[in-house]
DNA sequence: AATTTCATAAACATTA
DNA sequence: ATAATGTTTATGAAAT
């Protein structure tokens, strides 16, 4: 009882409810603010609030403009710029980076396949590196003004002899390799953000350098004009936080408005107010709302969490434990990796996304299913999230030809619950097959599912594994288990008799799952061997399996390659990474490995073309050794990855022992 | 075409 | 007595 209201509570403030008709407040009635009107949906902004809004809009341009010219000493004399009037048009106004017009913002949603969480997941990402930079750059010029100035002490103390110069100068030449290539990093990052439609226009004076910078401006002229610019800097740093990207994460997310910004906000809002993630914003300070490494009173910092109580507690946080040394800066390094790869992924699998879509369409002949949504939606979404998004834009053949492709009003996010719920109970298969590393797809994509509807792509078994096996002591009570569910996934906070049944039923029918007597009741266990005979259709040999497997391997290669270069390149031992912890990065090696070990093992014999993406693969796994002590029993043969060659004698038995047998079966 | 896996529903038993 | 927890059976969809 207590439980399944509280399922509800947390159904209500956290899943989507904009099916609600417009004259449907906000449950919960938490301070809004900023948001001018109520939840006027979005769409319906009237002439006055556009006009306003551009007004801002124009104002912002107009002062950056000002900004941009008093740094770069270039005076063009456009004087109508300055006038924020109604005058200036739209697509002005959208090539500030400050705001996304609404305009812009259904073009993005309709075109792309992100939803808003992965959006703001991605812009959040930016945002942190775009501070991250910063600081980096700040570090570097100060790197600089040291050393310009040791130099100018040996001047005056006589000539410089080699010696003492060259551990400067190979210092201060390292720094600048860090710096470009941070900038290289965060410029393809960049490039890709806009190739995805993701940005129109960069923000302010970082990306101008950046881009400067790629056509090959040397670092001491990059830092010449970042001296130029850092009078206006610290100016537009406020407004950079404030305003321009910050806005655009959290006009997705969140409803917190800054005050001068409040309009668009509350514009953008509508769209996504069912969805918004950020939810727990309203509860915290503003300011504290802002910042992307703070969220949920905890430090998010990769690998930190460190709980902060308010914001000023966090600052303090940030300063003491994230100070600019040359953890942080791997961290930050590797953070940009992270993030470039998941770009990379995206990309690629947007492109895969759009051929299905083109082929499907081309048929177009999908008779039976009119539910096609979540059809396709489960099926995409076997490689990461990504895809999942727009079910709008999905080819959408069936019946009803002319009814209007769901329409942008609906919150642009993923399935909405009349697309999935109104038909009745839709019976789906949802495989985690050849997604094996479940672990991983959840811990990259933990925000997603936390906040968007959609049904995650594993079965229930799997699911419970892995609640288990994340648990302390991999044992959990059936609530727990329940718990863990809704906690994960915001599809499951609803229809919770559904589920929990289903959770039972599986806890009880599959051997893998042991029930546990306990001084307080019972636990449920994972008995591994078990479920990994359970698990059997891996791979026996179907070409596309391995050639999706080999495309992981190629998104995961270029990642480690790139790790392990930077790192070696900056001397940072191998055990920083493992040491931060960072999830993405272990999950998405151990992603990896998690199908080298469970698929390509066996079709290894024929795979004579694919092999590019293990060795680096292979080399960069020891990092993952220290990172997980839980790991025996989590991935597939995690173990045997450390020692390259692979072989820990009890898991190959197990391997053996589980796997052989299927394979004779499956020839 | 047959078999297997999974999701869902539901009846029923047991336990707290 | 009731809800939570487990067990079991049935059914159908989808994948193999």
């Amino acid at each position: 009882m207590m439980q399944e209201s509280g399922i509800e509570a947390a159904s209500n403030c956290s899943t989507n409810q904009n099916e609600a008709s417009s004259g449907n407040h906000y449950p919960d009635s938490s301070t809004r603010e900023g948001r001018s009107n109520g939840d006027t949906s979005s769409i319906e902004v009237t002439a006055a609030e556009l006009v306003h809004l551009q007004q801002q809009q124009a104002f912002q341009v107009a002062r950056q403009l000002l900004l941009q010219q008093q740094a770069s000493g270039l005076k063009s004399p456009k004087g109508n710029d300055k006038q924020p009037t109604l005058q200036v048009p739209v697509s002005v106004a959208m090539m500030t980076p400050q705001v996304i017009t609404p305009q812009q913002m259904q073009h993005i949603l309709q075109q792309q396949v992100l939803t808003p969480q992965q959006l703001q997941a991605l812009l959040q990402q930016q945002q942190a590196i775009m501070l991250q930079q910063q600081q980096l750059q700040e570090f570097y010029k100060k790197q600089q003004e040291q050393l310009h100035l040791q130099l100018l002490q040996q001047q005056h103390a006589g000539k410089p002899t080699k010696e003492q110069q060259q551990p400067l100068a190979a210092h201060h030449l390292a720094l600048q390799q860090q710096l470009i290539q941070v900038q290289q990093l965060q410029q393809q990052h960049i490039m890709t953000m806009q190739r995805c439609g993701l940005l129109t226009v960069q923000s302010g004076q970082p990306a101008l350098s950046l881009q400067t910078l790629a056509q090959g401006m040397t670092p001491t002229e990059l830092q010449q004009l970042w001296k130029e610019v850092t009078g206006a800097h610290t100016m537009e740093e406020s407004v950079t936080k404030n305003g321009s990207l910050d806005l655009s994460t959290s006009s997705i997310c969140s409803p917190a408005p800054p005050p001068k910004t409040s309009l668009p906000v509350a514009l953008m809002n509508g769209q996504s107010t069912g969805h918004t993630p950020k939810r727990e914003c309203l509860s915290h300070e503003e300011h504290g709302c802002n910042h992307p490494l703070y969220g949920h009173g905890v430090c998010k910092w990769p690998g930190c969490e460190a709980v902060c109580e308010d914001f000023g507690q966090f600052l303090k946080h940030l300063n003491n434990e994230h100070a600019l040394d040359d953890r942080s800066t791997a961290q930050c390094r590797v953070q940009m990796q992270v993030v470039q790869q998941l770009e990379l992924q995206l990309a690629k699998d947007k492109e895969r996304l759009q051929a299905m879509m083109t082929h499907l369409h081309v048929k177009s002949t999908e008779p039976k299913y009119t539910p096609q949504p979540l059809n396709l939606v489960s099926n995409v979404t076997l490689s990461k999230t990504a895809s999942e998004a727009s079910p709008q834009s999905l080819p959408h053949t069936p019946t009803t030809p002319t009814a209007p492709i769901t329409p942008v009003t609906q919150g642009p996010s993923v399935i909405t619950p009349t697309s999935m719920h109104s038909m009745g109970p839709i019976r789906r298969r949802y495989p985690d097959k050849y997604n094996v590393p479940i672990s991983s797809d959840i811990a990259q994509n933990q925000e997603f599912y936390k906040n968007a509807d959609v049904r995650p792509p594993f079965t229930y078994a799997s699911l419970i594994r892995q609640a288990i096996l994340e648990s302390p002591e991999k044992q959990l009570t059936l609530n727990e288990i329940y718990n863990w569910f809704t906690r994960m996934f915001a599809y499951f906070r609803r229809n919770a008799a559904t589920w929990k049944n289903a959770v039972r039923h599986n806890l009880s029918l599959h051997k893998c799952f042991v029930r546990v007597e306990n001084v307080k009741g019972a636990v449920w266990t994972v008995d591994e061997i078990e479920f990994q005979k359970r698990r059997p259709q891996k791979i026996s040999g179907n070409p596309s399996i391995i050639k999706n497997i080999q495309t992981s391997l190629a998104y995961g290669s270029p990642l480690n390659a790139a790790l392990q270069a930077s790192m070696a390149e900056n001397n940072i031992p191998l055990y920083t990474t493992a040491s931060m912890g960072h999830p993405t990065v272990a999950s998405m090696v151990g992603a990896i490995h998690e199908e080298l070990n469970g698929a390509v093992e066996h079709s290894n014999s024929n795979e004579s073309d694919s092999s590019p993406g293990r060795s680096p693969l292979q080399t960069m796994y020891p990092i993952h050794v220290k990172e997980e002590p839980v790991d025996p029993e989590e991935m597939e043969g995690p173990l045997s990855l450390v020692t390259t060659a692979n072989h820990s004698p009890e898991l190959d038995n197990d391997r053996e022992f589980e796997e052989d047998p299927r394979n004779e079966d499956m020839e």
